[in-house]
DNA sequence: ATGGTAGCGCTGCTA
């Protein structure tokens, strides 16, 4: 089963690379992040004609969470187990079943600052996914919870961690934050079969910071260890980051 | 050199 995770800021802007993108790699699911569309604009036609099922979760705003999948999409969820789905909470979280794997698309908060209060709502956010874990999931059990984390969990994940200092995707308490995620029974694939420094998930559109390998790997699959090990391949599709109009993100993909 | 780019949507915010 493969299984893919990709922020493709926008998906309006982005369904012909996402279409080109499933019809060359193939994933069985693919997990999308900062959709920037409501329900109601989602391309369920278009995402039909390709062969998958979807599911999305969004208001329109610049959050937005998609699961497309071909191998079933059950007991889909979206946001918190216990919100109040009238609480008007940001469109970060869809939970669904896929091919027997408990699969999340996550939309982690960015934080702006460590002085904003984004950056307080970032952390929260996270307690509250770990409080999410810990209610609708069995860490014994398939689970893959995919999306766009927002930390660079080590300073290998980052170009230049001295530019990085005092910013957020690098602090502490949020790496924290992530490390009691993994705790509850996760293991981020991608790193676990490539120990080396420098590969990464997001590189700025701005100042050619792609082409100079100024980046971070911030897009994560953390799959529950009965799927991790039995991994076989993983990869960032820089591929995907080239051509025209590309998302600031690569899609990251597992098999298992 | 406090810039730069992209998306949304129409002014400035978010990333």
């Amino acid at each position: 089963m493969r299984i893919a995770t990709w922020n493709v800021n926008s998906l309006r802007a982005r369904w012909a690379r996402v279409e080109e993108w499933l019809a060359y790699a193939r994933p069985d699911v693919l997990c999308l992040q900062e959709t920037k569309m409501a329900d109601a604009a989602f391309p369920r036609d278009a995402v039909a004609a390709t062969g998958y099922e979807g599911a999305h979760h969004g208001d329109g705003r610049w959050n937005g969470v998609a699961i497309l999948s071909r191998v079933g999409l059950d007991g889909v969820q979206a946001g918190f187990a216990g919100d109040d789905p009238t609480a008007g909470a940001e469109c970060r979280l869809l939970s669904a079943t896929c091919g027997g794997v408990r699969v999340m698309s996550v939309y982690v908060p960015n934080g702006r600052s460590l002085d904003d209060a984004q950056y307080a709502f970032k952390l929260e956010w996270l307690r509250k996914l770990r409080g999410h874990l810990d209610t609708t999931c069995d860490a014994d059990e398939a689970v893959a919870v995919c999306g766009d984390f927002n930390i660079a969990p080590t300073d290998a994940d980052v170009w230049d961690p001295s530019v990085l200092a005092g910013m957020t995707h690098v602090s502490e308490p949020e790496r924290l934050a992530l490390a009691d995620i993994e705790t509850w029974g996760l293991v981020d694939v991608f790193r676990s079969q490539h120990p080396e420094a420098g590969l990464y998930s997001w590189w700025d559109y701005r100042s050619g910071a792609f082409h100079q390998h100024r980046g971070m790997r911030i897009d994560l699959v953390l799959a529950s260890r009965l799927l991790a090990e039995r991994s076989t391949f993983s990869l960032i599709d820089r591929q995907a980051r080239k051509g025209p109009q590309p998302s600031d993100h690569a899609p990251v993909l597992v098999d298992v």
